[in-house]
DNA sequence: CCAAAAGTGTTTTAGCTACACCCATGA
DNA sequence: TCATGGGTGTAGCTAAAACACTTTTGG
């Protein structure tokens, strides 16, 4: 990719991105027993946002999201889908695009294409944190995890595509195989209690989540066990395929 | 509305509407004992296709839908949900476009802005069919009900449009309700059996259905009774609130 | 031996399935 | 009275909830 092409704020209107199209993404990674997302600050401006980007003229939508995720976290295969759009006009604020341009030092004329309104589609990732390598993008001075409890206001509607997101995990939780994205390829059941519990926002019940997990034929015990504590070892477990 | 913007070929390219951003909608309608959906025909070219529509400048991407719904059946308050976005490469088709344009006697120049590509937000409604006025809009020459398996070929990605609608309503049958907007106020249980039955594409067992409507305290059953044939009268139930 | 966490067993409840049965109606 | 479809009762199965219990480990 040539120099400029790294940089969406140097392009002029329409000429290598779709106008009024962009996406934004809620990566989820699970470490320390938390669940967390990746969350970009902007050169001296502090202002947070979602990580996100545009479509190519000749690109599929999905296919840039994946490169946007890959620039970032240097991860192909990532689990993705789609999550809702928002469209809404209130969205259109070009005063918080102004101030991000302009501390890239880049002119902010009023006919920059960043400036108009922008239709946004969100997507979730499901992510191994152990294997990102995080890396902002141009604009972006940082590109960081931050726990779901600790996220901070965030530039536009960007705040409420994190709880959609949510919303929209939850309600497909078992379907969704959290376990398989999230976690390392072997893991304890408390490791996977965890992350069903983080999405939940609730205790789940240990025994009987144990059981359900189990009968539910979609992972196997492994007989290694993982030691150090002062506790009876826990098998690890992986998912089937 | 001006004459002018009825027709969305006569617009110049960004005039009045969002560049690259459309919508299409598959409206379900309950009638005959059959599942039926909405399809246009354009004039003069064999071609079938959903209802859709673009995005006004200064218009909610929500708003827009319901806009293009209110035009084609008269009715407003409709039970509407996003269901994905289609955003390939290969759905732009410019030859296909380029034939509705001039079948309408439009100049169909290559800069013509309906030759773009569009990334497309597809969304279903479900409607009580029998409140609705169908009414063509001004580049096709019909709007007409179609049932779910005679459905016939319809333009681009739209069957695959169709497919996910379904789909996505097939995951979530119970808490879309879907007795509350495609029946009338008042039906038998035989009918929400038959809706049911017709998204899941599949018999269900009539007694345990009956049960596990009246146990979800969802609807109440009104001693009314719907006489006429030659068999036990069945009760008239609604949905509660 | 004790505390902590992992894993198993057991009882109860709730919901679904399948099927038998009775009821109301028009021809 | 019979065919047709509406509505109820019930036995059997399965899954989840709640909780008591045993096991393994480090200190």
């Amino acid at each position: 990719m040539a120099k400029q092409k790294d940089n969406p704020a140097e392009y002029k209107r329409g000429e290598s991105y779709l106008t009024h199209v962009a996406f934004d993404s809620v990566v989820f990674g699970f470490s320390g027993e938390k669940l967390k997302i990746l969350v970009m600050e902007y050169h001296n401006t502090g202002l947070f946002a979602l990580p996100g980007g545009f479509v190519g003229l000749k690109e599929n939508l999905n296919a840039a999201v994946r490169r946007g995720l890959k620039e970032r976290t240097g991860l192909s295969n990532i689990y993705l889908e789609q999550c809702y759009v928002f469209g809404d006009v209130k969205r259109h604020q070009p005063e918080v695009l102004r101030k991000i341009i302009k501390a890239n030092g880049l002119a902010a004329d009023d006919k920059h294409w960043l400036l108009d309104r922008f239709i946004s589609v969100a997507y979730y990732a499901l992510i191994n944190y152990s294997k990102v390598k995080l890396q902002p993008d141009t604009l972006s001075d940082s590109c960081e995890w931050y726990a779901l409890d600790a996220v901070p206001k965030l530039m536009l509607d960007h705040n409420l595509i994190v709880q959609k997101a949510l919303e929209t995990l939850r309600k497909n939780l078992d379907e969704k195989l959290l376990g398989t994205n999230l976690l390392p390829l072997q893991f304890t059941m408390k490791q996977l209690q965890q992350v069903y519990e983080a999405f939940l926002d609730e205790k789940v019940h240990r025994t009987n989540f144990q059981r359900r997990m189990l009968t539910s034929g979609l992972l196997i015990r492994n007989e290694k066990q993982f030691l150090g504590k002062a506790h009876k070892a826990p098998y690890l477990y992986q998912f089937i395929k």
